[in-house]
DNA sequence: ACAAAAAAGTTGCATTTGCAACAGATTAAA
DNA sequence: TTTAATCTGTTGCAAATGCAACTTTTTTGT
């Protein structure tokens, strides 16, 4: 039984209809292969099944941002500014299998009007939101104009998660630095100052947050 | 008859039964006015009849973030990121007529299972996919580094929009500023040194990129 | 268990940016 | 149509940031 955000609430019968319907295929991936791509499986919509992935731009100066993480059950894909001359893609994190459907199966109704086929829509509308939540929490960082207000915008959100004070960074702060789109160095540096100031303690990628 | 994302596609006759089994409202407001907050209309999805509004985030500090313009048949609200201590609150820009729905009553079918509602949930599903498509391109925005690699990437993003390599920045620079999450003052010494580097040219909020 | 690769942690220095404080131009209001 | 308010355009200066170049530590692969 697959247990992803795209297809709960299925039963097993209704989601093997719904796999042969839609044409859905499974694809294992190793490590660092790309996923999907501006010109690799656009149109589609991937479910992870197991492993992690990452969605990462390259700058027409070789910039890297790393702009989501994704894990087993997540959907990603299907829509993506096309804008901007940098490549923007979905890496395999570590070795994972994922599932491929396509978007406009997902969307539009076909003449069966099949009932479970709501609860599929009702489901994407659901990742559509919640991809805009996560969005947001996004653009809230960007906007902080310092490195300091950035960091500690990023651990409270963390914060607001797990509520708790003390929060895991879930990648490497090289990968930190590109998701909050900032220099490492400065952010290193910036880190030893809230530690200096005791805004924070870190150990590794445990950060607690001690004021507030 | 309504022209507007949520609605489009329907008969008069499936708007107005709508209407009244969906509990929709129209309310005027005034320049200035808010809208929409984290308290006010929470869980409404607003629509704009006629006029202008701005969605505006205020930060513990009193920094100012424009998030997005809406215009005439746009559709704002519903999902918001309830983090940051900050205020965000949709505001009118001008005069304006908004009709409020309940998201609720828009992605949840009722009993009756009007054949209409599938129409509204497609509908609601392309809004969302639009929210998404366009924080892209603010993301895309907000992760350059620069001041003047936030300039260009906005202004190829208008040039894109038009298919013209003039554009027309359609809020003032203090609002751009706002919007681009940097200070204006640097902004404007960054536009000078577009212009002295002949990458553009402007007059008033005319645009144009020269170099590519 | 070892070698190689990646990540973490530092620092000096040049550049960019934000901030404050203006004057002039334009727009809105009385 | 005059006044007030907002927006545009500048500048000096201090502070923050990015960049380059390292060393040390940790992780990964064989």
């Amino acid at each position: 039984m697959v247990n992803c955000d795209l297809f709960k609430q299925l039963t097993e019968q209704e989601f093997q209809k719904i796999y042969k319907c839609f044409n859905i295929r499974n694809i294992f991936f190793k490590k660092d292969q790309t996923i999907l791509s501006n010109t690799k499986n656009a149109g589609t919509v991937g479910v992870v099944i197991s492993g992690d992935a990452q969605l990462i731009r390259f700058d027409y100066k070789g910039t890297r941002t790393l702009l989501a993480e994704y894990g087993e059950g997540d959907t990603f894909g299907a829509i993506f500014s096309n804008l901007s001359n940098g490549e923007i893609s979905v890496q395999a994190k570590t070795d994972c299998e994922i599932m491929f459907v396509d978007y406009d199966h997902i969307i539009n109704r076909c003449k069966k009007n099949c009932p479970y086929h709501n609860t599929v829509i009702e489901n994407m509308i659901d990742i559509l939101a919640k991809r805009i939540y996560t969005q947001n929490e996004r653009i809230e960082i960007l906007t902080k104009r310092s490195t300091r207000d950035k960091l500690l915008e990023y651990f409270h959100t963390l914060a607001k998660k797990s509520s708790s004070k003390t929060v895991y960074v879930p990648f490497t702060y090289t990968d930190l630095a590109d998701y909050l789109s900032i220099d490492r160095a400065a952010m290193m540096r910036e880190l030893k100052y809230l530690k200096d100031d005791g805004i924070i303690y870190t150990k590794g990628r445990m950060v607690k947050l001690i004021t507030m």
